[in-house]
DNA sequence: GTGGTCTAGACCACG
DNA sequence: GTGGTCTAGACCACA
Protein backbone atom coordinates (compact mmCIF):
# COMPACT_ATOMS: atom_id res chain seq x y z
CA UNK A 1 0.00 0.00 0.00
CA UNK A 2 2.57 2.59 0.98
CA UNK A 3 6.47 1.89 0.10
CA UNK A 4 8.99 2.43 2.75
CA UNK A 5 12.79 1.71 1.94
CA UNK A 6 14.23 1.27 5.39
CA UNK A 7 18.08 1.95 3.59
CA UNK A 8 17.67 5.36 2.16
CA UNK A 9 18.35 7.53 4.80
CA UNK A 10 15.21 9.57 4.79
CA UNK A 11 13.82 8.42 8.40
CA UNK A 12 10.99 6.00 7.66
CA UNK A 13 8.19 8.15 9.50
CA UNK A 14 8.92 10.78 6.94
CA UNK A 15 8.79 8.50 3.92
CA UNK A 16 5.47 7.21 5.67
CA UNK A 17 3.68 10.26 6.07
CA UNK A 18 5.34 11.62 2.43
CA UNK A 19 3.09 8.36 1.63
CA UNK A 20 0.33 8.98 3.11
CA UNK A 21 -0.10 12.60 1.92
CA UNK A 22 0.66 11.36 -1.60
CA UNK A 23 -2.13 8.55 -1.50
CA UNK A 24 -5.27 11.69 -0.56
CA UNK A 25 -3.24 13.89 -2.74
CA UNK A 26 -3.57 11.48 -5.50
CA UNK A 27 -6.91 10.08 -4.62
CA UNK A 28 -5.97 6.84 -3.89
CA UNK A 29 -7.34 7.11 -0.42
CA UNK A 30 -10.45 9.52 -0.55
CA UNK A 31 -12.65 11.36 2.67
CA UNK A 32 -13.83 9.38 5.17
CA UNK A 33 -11.47 6.03 4.20
CA UNK A 34 -10.24 3.70 7.17
CA UNK A 35 -6.56 3.84 7.01
CA UNK A 36 -5.13 0.10 8.18
CA UNK A 37 -4.76 -0.21 12.01
CA UNK A 38 -1.77 0.66 13.20
CA UNK A 39 -0.50 -2.58 14.07
CA UNK A 40 -1.31 -4.03 10.67
CA UNK A 41 0.57 -1.59 8.58
CA UNK A 42 3.35 -2.04 10.88
CA UNK A 43 3.48 -5.53 10.05
CA UNK A 44 2.80 -4.99 6.21
CA UNK A 45 5.76 -2.55 5.97
CA UNK A 46 8.46 -4.56 8.64
CA UNK A 47 8.34 -1.09 11.05
CA UNK A 48 7.17 -0.67 14.61
CA UNK A 49 3.93 0.00 15.39
CA UNK A 50 5.07 3.18 17.58
CA UNK A 51 6.30 4.22 14.29
CA UNK A 52 3.12 4.48 12.56
CA UNK A 53 1.57 5.46 15.38
CA UNK A 54 3.61 8.48 15.40
CA UNK A 55 2.68 9.22 11.87
CA UNK A 56 -0.89 9.34 12.48
CA UNK A 57 -0.33 11.49 14.92
CA UNK A 58 1.24 13.70 13.15
CA UNK A 59 -0.97 13.69 10.35
CA UNK A 60 -4.00 14.09 13.07
CA UNK A 61 -2.46 17.31 14.30
CA UNK A 62 -2.42 18.23 10.92
CA UNK A 63 -5.96 17.78 10.13
CA UNK A 64 -5.12 15.25 7.52
CA UNK A 65 -6.39 12.45 9.43
CA UNK A 66 -8.92 11.92 11.86
CA UNK A 67 -8.65 8.82 14.71
CA UNK A 68 -11.85 7.66 16.80
CA UNK A 69 -10.84 6.41 19.35
CA UNK A 70 -11.26 2.89 19.88
CA UNK A 71 -12.52 2.33 16.04
CA UNK A 72 -9.74 3.69 13.57
CA UNK A 73 -8.15 6.33 11.80
CA UNK A 74 -9.67 7.80 8.52
CA UNK A 75 -9.43 10.25 6.51
CA UNK A 76 -10.58 13.88 6.86
CA UNK A 77 -12.63 16.19 5.49
CA UNK A 78 -10.56 18.92 5.14
CA UNK A 79 -10.41 22.11 7.20
CA UNK A 80 -7.86 23.73 4.67
CA UNK A 81 -9.45 26.45 2.94
CA UNK A 82 -8.22 29.26 5.71
CA UNK A 83 -6.05 30.81 3.35
CA UNK A 84 -7.31 33.69 0.77
CA UNK A 85 -7.37 33.07 -2.75
CA UNK A 86 -4.42 34.75 -3.07
CA UNK A 87 -2.28 33.23 -0.69
CA UNK A 88 -3.20 30.11 -1.50
CA UNK A 89 -1.48 30.78 -5.37
CA UNK A 90 1.55 32.48 -4.12
CA UNK A 91 2.09 29.42 -1.91
CA UNK A 92 1.40 27.02 -5.21
CA UNK A 93 3.95 28.90 -6.86
CA UNK A 94 6.63 29.03 -4.70
CA UNK A 95 6.29 25.37 -4.04
CA UNK A 96 6.24 24.79 -7.92
CA UNK A 97 9.44 27.01 -8.15
CA UNK A 98 11.66 25.54 -5.52
CA UNK A 99 10.41 21.88 -6.89
CA UNK A 100 11.04 22.95 -11.06
CA UNK A 101 14.50 23.79 -9.74
CA UNK A 102 15.14 20.87 -8.30
CA UNK A 103 14.03 18.65 -11.22
CA UNK A 104 16.01 20.75 -13.96
CA UNK A 105 18.89 20.44 -11.59
CA UNK A 106 18.11 16.39 -12.31
CA UNK A 107 18.54 17.08 -15.98
CA UNK A 108 14.07 17.08 -16.13
CA UNK A 109 12.68 19.10 -18.34
CA UNK A 110 8.93 20.34 -17.55
CA UNK A 111 7.41 17.75 -19.82
CA UNK A 112 9.26 15.13 -18.20
CA UNK A 113 7.86 16.33 -14.76
CA UNK A 114 4.24 16.85 -16.41
CA UNK A 115 4.38 13.35 -17.78
CA UNK A 116 5.46 12.19 -14.67
CA UNK A 117 2.75 13.49 -12.25
CA UNK A 118 -0.35 12.56 -14.65
CA UNK A 119 0.95 8.94 -14.87
CA UNK A 120 0.81 9.01 -10.72
CA UNK A 121 -2.58 10.59 -11.06
CA UNK A 122 -5.64 8.08 -10.47
CA UNK A 123 -7.55 8.63 -12.85
CA UNK B 1 25.52 25.89 -5.75
CA UNK B 2 24.63 22.59 -3.85
CA UNK B 3 20.87 22.73 -2.15
CA UNK B 4 20.38 22.57 1.78
CA UNK B 5 17.45 22.21 3.44
CA UNK B 6 18.20 21.85 7.68
CA UNK B 7 14.27 21.40 7.92
CA UNK B 8 14.21 18.67 6.02
CA UNK B 9 14.12 15.31 7.77
CA UNK B 10 16.72 13.91 5.60
CA UNK B 11 20.07 14.13 7.14
CA UNK B 12 22.30 16.85 5.76
CA UNK B 13 25.19 14.71 4.77
CA UNK B 14 23.06 12.28 2.71
CA UNK B 15 21.67 15.57 0.90
CA UNK B 16 24.86 17.40 0.16
CA UNK B 17 26.18 13.67 -0.99
CA UNK B 18 23.09 13.78 -3.70
CA UNK B 19 23.50 17.12 -4.54
CA UNK B 20 27.16 16.35 -5.44
CA UNK B 21 26.64 13.11 -7.38
CA UNK B 22 23.67 15.02 -9.45
CA UNK B 23 26.03 18.26 -9.92
CA UNK B 24 28.58 15.35 -11.46
CA UNK B 25 26.29 13.18 -13.70
CA UNK B 26 24.28 16.06 -14.87
CA UNK B 27 27.23 17.79 -16.23
CA UNK B 28 27.44 20.41 -13.70
CA UNK B 29 30.69 19.36 -12.61
CA UNK B 30 33.15 17.96 -14.67
CA UNK B 31 36.13 15.21 -14.67
CA UNK B 32 38.91 17.42 -12.91
CA UNK B 33 36.73 20.46 -11.62
CA UNK B 34 37.79 22.03 -8.57
CA UNK B 35 35.21 21.56 -5.54
CA UNK B 36 34.52 24.24 -3.19
CA UNK B 37 36.95 24.20 0.14
CA UNK B 38 35.61 22.44 2.77
CA UNK B 39 35.62 25.35 5.26
CA UNK B 40 34.09 27.29 2.43
CA UNK B 41 31.27 25.21 1.26
CA UNK B 42 30.19 25.19 5.04
CA UNK B 43 30.00 28.86 5.43
CA UNK B 44 27.78 28.91 1.73
CA UNK B 45 25.66 26.29 3.42
CA UNK B 46 25.75 27.22 6.97
CA UNK B 47 26.21 23.45 8.12
CA UNK B 48 29.32 22.21 10.07
CA UNK B 49 32.27 22.03 8.65
CA UNK B 50 32.63 18.08 9.95
CA UNK B 51 29.89 17.17 7.69
CA UNK B 52 31.53 18.61 4.47
CA UNK B 53 34.51 17.11 5.38
CA UNK B 54 32.86 13.77 6.00
CA UNK B 55 30.71 13.51 2.54
CA UNK B 56 34.06 14.80 0.97
CA UNK B 57 35.67 11.81 2.61
CA UNK B 58 32.68 8.84 1.21
CA UNK B 59 32.72 10.29 -2.38
CA UNK B 60 36.43 9.88 -2.18
CA UNK B 61 36.32 6.48 -1.04
CA UNK B 62 33.70 5.96 -3.75
CA UNK B 63 35.67 6.85 -6.10
CA UNK B 64 33.70 10.21 -7.00
CA UNK B 65 36.14 12.59 -5.73
CA UNK B 66 39.82 12.84 -5.41
CA UNK B 67 41.97 14.73 -3.03
CA UNK B 68 45.34 16.17 -3.58
CA UNK B 69 46.65 16.98 -0.39
CA UNK B 70 47.44 20.84 -0.20
CA UNK B 71 45.57 21.63 -3.35
CA UNK B 72 41.81 20.86 -3.03
CA UNK B 73 39.34 18.48 -3.92
CA UNK B 74 38.79 17.68 -7.65
CA UNK B 75 36.11 15.11 -9.44
CA UNK B 76 37.80 12.11 -10.23
CA UNK B 77 38.88 10.84 -13.70
CA UNK B 78 37.02 7.42 -13.21
CA UNK B 79 34.37 6.44 -16.20
CA UNK B 80 31.75 7.07 -13.35
CA UNK B 81 28.59 7.18 -13.24
CA UNK B 82 25.94 9.04 -15.69
CA UNK B 83 23.23 8.41 -13.72
CA UNK B 84 21.57 5.33 -15.33
CA UNK B 85 18.06 5.43 -16.32
CA UNK B 86 16.82 3.52 -13.55
CA UNK B 87 18.37 6.56 -10.74
CA UNK B 88 17.01 9.20 -12.86
CA UNK B 89 13.96 7.73 -12.93
CA UNK B 90 13.92 7.08 -8.75
CA UNK B 91 15.18 10.45 -8.21
CA UNK B 92 12.48 11.91 -10.32
CA UNK B 93 10.16 10.04 -8.55
CA UNK B 94 11.09 11.50 -5.10
CA UNK B 95 11.42 14.61 -5.91
CA UNK B 96 7.56 14.62 -6.95
CA UNK B 97 6.52 12.72 -4.19
CA UNK B 98 8.02 15.26 -1.49
CA UNK B 99 6.53 17.62 -3.88
CA UNK B 100 2.96 16.41 -3.69
CA UNK B 101 2.85 15.87 0.13
CA UNK B 102 3.53 19.39 0.28
CA UNK B 103 1.14 20.88 -2.10
CA UNK B 104 -1.32 18.38 -0.47
CA UNK B 105 -0.71 20.26 2.85
CA UNK B 106 -1.36 23.26 1.42
CA UNK B 107 -4.94 22.15 0.45
CA UNK B 108 -4.46 21.44 -3.36
CA UNK B 109 -4.80 18.42 -5.58
CA UNK B 110 -2.63 17.12 -7.91
CA UNK B 111 -4.73 18.40 -9.99
CA UNK B 112 -4.82 21.97 -9.07
CA UNK B 113 -0.95 21.01 -9.20
CA UNK B 114 -0.51 19.88 -12.87
CA UNK B 115 -2.87 22.74 -14.35
CA UNK B 116 -0.57 25.06 -12.10
CA UNK B 117 2.28 23.73 -14.19
CA UNK B 118 0.83 23.60 -17.57
CA UNK B 119 -0.09 27.06 -17.12
CA UNK B 120 3.83 27.92 -16.10
CA UNK B 121 5.32 25.64 -19.55
CA UNK B 122 2.78 27.64 -22.06
CA UNK B 123 4.48 31.28 -20.66
CA UNK C 1 -24.89 19.23 33.15
CA UNK C 2 -21.04 17.93 33.00
CA UNK C 3 -18.98 18.95 30.66
CA UNK C 4 -16.63 16.91 28.39
CA UNK C 5 -13.79 17.63 25.96
CA UNK C 6 -12.65 14.64 23.57
CA UNK C 7 -10.23 16.33 22.20
CA UNK C 8 -8.81 17.50 25.92
CA UNK C 9 -5.48 14.63 26.22
CA UNK C 10 -7.10 13.79 29.68
CA UNK C 11 -8.85 10.33 29.42
CA UNK C 12 -12.94 11.11 29.37
CA UNK C 13 -13.40 9.03 32.70
CA UNK C 14 -11.10 11.26 34.76
CA UNK C 15 -12.96 14.24 33.02
CA UNK C 16 -16.13 13.38 33.84
CA UNK C 17 -15.14 11.63 37.57
CA UNK C 18 -13.74 15.24 38.34
CA UNK C 19 -16.98 17.28 36.80
CA UNK C 20 -19.51 15.05 38.60
CA UNK C 21 -17.81 15.55 42.09
CA UNK C 22 -17.35 19.13 41.33
CA UNK C 23 -21.21 19.32 40.95
CA UNK C 24 -21.76 17.47 44.64
CA UNK C 25 -18.91 19.87 45.83
CA UNK C 26 -20.38 23.13 45.22
CA UNK C 27 -23.78 22.42 45.37
CA UNK C 28 -25.29 21.75 42.30
CA UNK C 29 -26.07 18.01 43.34
CA UNK C 30 -27.25 17.45 46.58
CA UNK C 31 -27.42 14.79 48.70
CA UNK C 32 -30.35 12.33 47.78
CA UNK C 33 -30.04 13.68 43.71
CA UNK C 34 -30.77 11.29 40.93
CA UNK C 35 -28.05 11.26 38.03
CA UNK C 36 -29.05 10.81 34.67
CA UNK C 37 -29.25 7.39 33.89
CA UNK C 38 -26.16 5.80 32.60
CA UNK C 39 -27.46 5.53 29.02
CA UNK C 40 -29.15 9.13 28.86
CA UNK C 41 -25.58 10.72 30.10
CA UNK C 42 -23.91 8.89 27.32
CA UNK C 43 -26.21 9.95 24.29
CA UNK C 44 -25.55 13.60 26.19
CA UNK C 45 -22.09 13.82 26.19
CA UNK C 46 -21.50 11.26 22.81
CA UNK C 47 -19.38 9.11 24.91
CA UNK C 48 -19.84 5.31 25.16
CA UNK C 49 -22.08 4.04 27.55
CA UNK C 50 -19.35 1.64 29.40
CA UNK C 51 -17.32 4.60 30.42
CA UNK C 52 -20.42 6.51 32.23
CA UNK C 53 -21.27 3.18 33.83
CA UNK C 54 -17.45 2.89 34.85
CA UNK C 55 -17.09 6.31 36.17
CA UNK C 56 -20.81 5.54 38.28
CA UNK C 57 -19.02 2.55 39.65
CA UNK C 58 -16.33 4.02 40.67
CA UNK C 59 -18.26 6.87 42.71
CA UNK C 60 -20.38 4.12 44.33
CA UNK C 61 -16.55 2.41 45.62
CA UNK C 62 -15.74 5.80 46.84
CA UNK C 63 -19.07 5.95 48.41
CA UNK C 64 -20.08 9.20 46.49
CA UNK C 65 -22.77 7.81 45.31
CA UNK C 66 -25.83 4.89 45.24
CA UNK C 67 -27.11 2.92 43.46
CA UNK C 68 -30.64 1.33 43.49
CA UNK C 69 -31.18 -1.47 41.88
CA UNK C 70 -34.28 -0.95 38.91
CA UNK C 71 -34.35 2.89 40.05
CA UNK C 72 -31.42 4.62 39.20
CA UNK C 73 -28.08 6.78 40.78
CA UNK C 74 -28.29 9.42 43.26
CA UNK C 75 -25.67 11.46 45.44
CA UNK C 76 -25.25 9.35 48.80
CA UNK C 77 -26.13 10.60 52.03
CA UNK C 78 -22.38 10.28 53.45
CA UNK C 79 -21.20 13.36 55.11
CA UNK C 80 -18.87 13.62 51.99
CA UNK C 81 -16.48 16.13 51.06
CA UNK C 82 -17.05 19.88 50.46
CA UNK C 83 -13.97 20.10 48.83
CA UNK C 84 -11.54 21.15 50.75
CA UNK C 85 -9.60 24.40 50.60
CA UNK C 86 -6.59 22.50 49.95
CA UNK C 87 -8.58 20.71 46.52
CA UNK C 88 -10.60 23.54 45.68
CA UNK C 89 -6.91 25.95 45.51
CA UNK C 90 -4.85 22.72 43.54
CA UNK C 91 -8.29 22.65 41.00
CA UNK C 92 -8.31 26.49 40.34
CA UNK C 93 -4.27 26.18 39.44
CA UNK C 94 -5.00 23.42 36.73
CA UNK C 95 -7.45 25.00 34.96
CA UNK C 96 -5.43 27.87 34.55
CA UNK C 97 -2.53 26.44 33.58
CA UNK C 98 -4.46 24.76 31.11
CA UNK C 99 -5.90 28.42 30.06
CA UNK C 100 -2.96 30.25 29.91
CA UNK C 101 -0.95 27.67 28.17
CA UNK C 102 -3.86 27.44 25.21
CA UNK C 103 -3.99 31.66 25.56
CA UNK C 104 0.29 31.07 25.10
CA UNK C 105 -0.41 29.38 22.34
CA UNK C 106 -2.50 32.00 20.93
CA UNK C 107 0.33 34.22 21.63
CA UNK C 108 -1.37 36.32 24.17
CA UNK C 109 0.83 37.44 27.08
CA UNK C 110 -0.31 36.65 30.55
CA UNK C 111 -0.69 40.37 31.04
CA UNK C 112 -2.98 40.65 28.30
CA UNK C 113 -5.24 37.81 30.08
CA UNK C 114 -5.38 39.19 33.11
CA UNK C 115 -6.46 42.72 30.82
CA UNK C 116 -9.18 41.09 28.87
CA UNK C 117 -10.53 39.43 32.02
CA UNK C 118 -10.95 43.03 34.08
CA UNK C 119 -12.49 44.22 31.05
CA UNK C 120 -14.95 41.74 31.34
CA UNK C 121 -15.59 41.75 35.21
CA UNK C 122 -16.46 45.60 34.57
CA UNK C 123 -19.05 45.03 32.40
CA UNK D 1 11.74 23.97 37.52
CA UNK D 2 8.14 22.15 36.03
CA UNK D 3 5.81 20.20 37.96
CA UNK D 4 4.93 17.10 36.72
CA UNK D 5 2.37 14.40 38.40
CA UNK D 6 2.66 11.31 37.91
CA UNK D 7 -0.56 10.22 39.36
CA UNK D 8 -2.83 12.56 37.68
CA UNK D 9 -4.74 10.91 35.29
CA UNK D 10 -3.74 13.40 32.22
CA UNK D 11 -0.57 12.29 30.30
CA UNK D 12 2.87 13.46 31.42
CA UNK D 13 4.04 14.84 27.97
CA UNK D 14 0.35 16.96 28.16
CA UNK D 15 1.34 18.47 31.43
CA UNK D 16 4.82 19.34 30.73
CA UNK D 17 3.67 20.72 27.51
CA UNK D 18 1.66 22.71 29.41
CA UNK D 19 3.68 23.69 31.98
CA UNK D 20 6.79 24.62 29.75
CA UNK D 21 4.05 27.37 27.67
CA UNK D 22 3.09 28.43 31.12
CA UNK D 23 6.47 29.16 32.05
CA UNK D 24 6.99 31.11 29.01
CA UNK D 25 3.81 32.82 29.40
CA UNK D 26 4.76 34.02 32.47
CA UNK D 27 8.15 35.36 31.53
CA UNK D 28 9.79 32.65 33.50
CA UNK D 29 11.41 31.60 30.02
CA UNK D 30 12.20 34.52 28.01
CA UNK D 31 12.93 34.22 24.25
CA UNK D 32 16.55 32.53 23.38
CA UNK D 33 16.53 31.15 26.88
CA UNK D 34 18.15 27.44 26.46
CA UNK D 35 15.81 24.90 28.26
CA UNK D 36 17.09 21.65 30.03
CA UNK D 37 18.51 19.37 27.91
CA UNK D 38 16.68 16.30 27.12
CA UNK D 39 17.79 13.95 29.22
CA UNK D 40 19.03 16.08 32.02
CA UNK D 41 14.76 17.36 32.34
CA UNK D 42 14.18 13.54 32.10
CA UNK D 43 16.13 12.88 35.22
CA UNK D 44 14.77 15.42 37.53
CA UNK D 45 11.30 14.61 36.55
CA UNK D 46 11.94 11.22 36.91
CA UNK D 47 10.47 10.42 33.48
CA UNK D 48 11.69 9.31 30.50
CA UNK D 49 13.93 10.95 28.05
CA UNK D 50 11.70 9.63 24.49
CA UNK D 51 8.63 11.60 26.57
CA UNK D 52 10.41 15.13 27.58
CA UNK D 53 11.77 14.79 23.66
CA UNK D 54 7.85 14.62 22.19
CA UNK D 55 7.60 17.29 24.03
CA UNK D 56 9.98 19.60 22.83
CA UNK D 57 9.26 17.78 19.62
CA UNK D 58 5.85 19.01 19.48
CA UNK D 59 6.53 22.45 20.79
CA UNK D 60 8.97 23.00 18.08
CA UNK D 61 6.19 21.77 15.51
CA UNK D 62 4.22 24.54 17.40
CA UNK D 63 6.67 27.30 16.76
CA UNK D 64 7.27 27.67 20.11
CA UNK D 65 10.66 26.24 20.55
CA UNK D 66 13.68 25.98 18.28
CA UNK D 67 16.49 23.11 17.99
CA UNK D 68 19.51 23.18 16.77
CA UNK D 69 21.13 20.00 16.39
CA UNK D 70 24.06 19.05 18.47
CA UNK D 71 23.57 22.05 20.61
CA UNK D 72 20.19 22.28 22.49
CA UNK D 73 16.68 23.61 22.76
CA UNK D 74 15.70 27.67 23.21
CA UNK D 75 12.57 29.37 23.59
CA UNK D 76 11.64 30.67 19.95
CA UNK D 77 11.65 34.21 18.46
CA UNK D 78 7.28 33.93 18.86
CA UNK D 79 6.20 34.44 14.74
CA UNK D 80 3.19 34.08 15.77
CA UNK D 81 1.58 37.34 14.67
CA UNK D 82 -0.03 35.91 11.55
CA UNK D 83 -4.08 36.51 12.73
CA UNK D 84 -5.62 40.23 12.57
CA UNK D 85 -6.12 41.99 15.28
CA UNK D 86 -10.05 41.02 15.19
CA UNK D 87 -9.38 37.00 14.66
CA UNK D 88 -7.07 37.34 17.67
CA UNK D 89 -9.47 39.19 19.85
CA UNK D 90 -12.14 36.93 19.03
CA UNK D 91 -10.30 33.83 19.76
CA UNK D 92 -8.90 35.11 23.14
CA UNK D 93 -12.84 35.78 24.11
CA UNK D 94 -13.56 32.47 23.41
CA UNK D 95 -10.90 31.13 25.14
CA UNK D 96 -11.65 33.18 28.20
CA UNK D 97 -15.72 32.44 27.71
CA UNK D 98 -14.59 28.45 28.08
CA UNK D 99 -12.59 28.93 31.45
CA UNK D 100 -14.85 31.32 33.29
CA UNK D 101 -17.83 28.80 32.61
CA UNK D 102 -14.84 26.55 33.87
CA UNK D 103 -14.05 27.95 37.15
CA UNK D 104 -17.42 29.26 37.39
CA UNK D 105 -18.91 25.39 37.61
CA UNK D 106 -15.76 24.84 40.27
CA UNK D 107 -17.32 27.81 42.29
CA UNK D 108 -14.64 30.51 42.09
CA UNK D 109 -15.76 33.82 41.40
CA UNK D 110 -14.16 36.09 38.86
CA UNK D 111 -12.46 37.86 41.04
CA UNK D 112 -11.11 34.87 42.70
CA UNK D 113 -9.71 34.01 39.17
CA UNK D 114 -7.90 37.35 38.20
CA UNK D 115 -6.42 37.12 41.90
CA UNK D 116 -5.13 33.72 41.50
CA UNK D 117 -3.62 34.59 38.02
CA UNK D 118 -1.65 37.98 39.08
CA UNK D 119 -0.80 35.95 41.96
CA UNK D 120 0.99 33.67 39.31
CA UNK D 121 2.03 36.67 37.16
CA UNK D 122 6.25 36.92 36.76
CA UNK D 123 6.44 40.83 38.49
C1' DG E 1 27.40 15.81 24.67
C1' DT E 2 23.27 17.45 22.09
C1' DG E 3 18.85 16.08 19.92
C1' DG E 4 16.64 12.47 16.54
C1' DT E 5 15.08 7.89 15.19
C1' DC E 6 13.76 3.36 15.98
C1' DT E 7 12.69 -0.88 18.46
C1' DA E 8 10.39 -4.13 21.73
C1' DG E 9 7.23 -4.55 24.82
C1' DA E 10 4.09 -3.24 28.76
C1' DC E 11 -0.19 -1.26 30.25
C1' DC E 12 -4.30 1.83 29.66
C1' DA E 13 -8.69 3.99 27.62
C1' DC E 14 -12.32 3.19 24.70
C1' DG E 15 -16.08 0.74 21.84
C1' DG F 1 -9.47 -5.04 18.86
C1' DT F 2 -8.58 -0.03 18.30
C1' DG F 3 -5.38 3.84 19.29
C1' DG F 4 -2.55 6.23 23.27
C1' DT F 5 1.12 6.50 26.68
C1' DC F 6 5.30 5.25 28.66
C1' DT F 7 9.64 2.84 29.37
C1' DA F 8 14.40 1.10 28.52
C1' DG F 9 17.78 1.03 25.65
C1' DA F 10 20.26 1.05 21.05
C1' DC F 11 22.29 3.63 17.39
C1' DC F 12 22.80 7.87 14.43
C1' DA F 13 23.64 12.91 13.01
C1' DC F 14 25.67 16.96 14.36
C1' DA F 15 28.82 20.60 16.84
Amino acid sequence: MFQIDANHPTPLYAQLERSIRFAIATGKLRIGDQLPTVRQLAVDLRINANTVAKVYAELERAGVLETRRGVGTFVSARPNEAASRRDRERHLRELAEHFISETQTGGFSIDDVIEHLEKRRRK
